[in-house]
DNA sequence: CCAAGTGGTCAAGTAGCTTGACCATATAGT
DNA sequence: ACTATATGGTCAAGCTACTTGACCACTTGG
């Protein structure tokens, strides 16, 4: 493969990815979430589960634990989460999404399906599904950096 | 499709772009060429053929003119573009790559060949040349918003 | 030929990150 | 058990890439 035809397959994903990060963006904010920004998405996807701590949301975002923090601080201040004293750890403080900061994770939940419907009408159901398996697949593991 | 099904994916979609922003970033920056953002790529894709004016790369790049009138700045200032009059307005300036923005850009395309040439060991290359026509076809018209 | 539109710049403000210093609690070594 | 080091978190200050707003130079259309 030329390397002219993988930077076109890279321009395709990244221009791909960005409209897809718009997309769930504007489709939050229409159901009624303010003041949440792309960025926030990433960390509510790593408290859904059982929460987390500052330092964890930290690593997995890729960035210092002060701006972890501050995203926790502007989260809190939203009213899509809260802090917790943690069970085990006197120092830690445990992140938890609110009943709010779940109702806004389905929200994004929607927009993204509203948005993968619509590759389904381009490309057929059949290979949409080929698509998450063969990006599954190439997906790396480290942190999820939000930002280029 | 599943709600979840769509969040899957777009996960996975997410991570890999992620994931291949900062391989390219770091392997342009391991072939020697200093002080470049990822936002510079998307500028540079759009200066390649035949140059822009600062408001072009400000509509393909879904900032104000300021914001790219200072990334053009910078481009010049490191030596990878520069501003020549506007054959055909007086108010406008054609803003070019020089051998060293060319160069560069060659180097992005490295580094994005050798990820993608990573994912054709994980998938086939027929599977790969098959991703990169599904996203062709998914993948948005409007500016490359660089952010998120 | 003048009015409105467009390309560009200057200046100031903002938001989200960074680095650096610090405290409180936990964990390991002797 | 006691100290030394590591770790979770916070406070404070600074940086940088963006924004908004005002403005000038040139072009375009009635």
């Amino acid at each position: 493969m030329q390397n002219s035809e993988a930077m076109a397959l890279s321009a395709a994903l990244l221009a791909v990815a960005g409209g897809l990060t718009q997309r769930i963006h504007e489709g939050v904010l229409a159901r009624g979430f303010e003041g949440v920004r792309p960025a926030h998405g990433f960390a509510f996807a790593r408290l859904a589960p059982d929460g987390a701590t500052a330092t964890d949301l930290a690593a997995h975002l890729g960035v210092t634990k002060q701006a972890a923090s501050q995203l926790v601080d502007e989260m809190v201040r939203k009213g899509y989460a809260e802090r917790r004293p943690h069970p085990e750890d006197a120092r830690a403080r445990l992140v938890v999404l609110t009943e709010r900061g779940w109702a806004c994770t389905r929200a994004a939940e929607e927009a993204a399906a509203e948005a993968v419907r619509e590759w389904g009408d381009l490309l057929g159901e059949r290979e949409v599904r080929a698509l998450g398996r063969q990006l599954l697949r190439i997906a790396p593991r480290g942190p999820i950096r939000p930002a280029w």
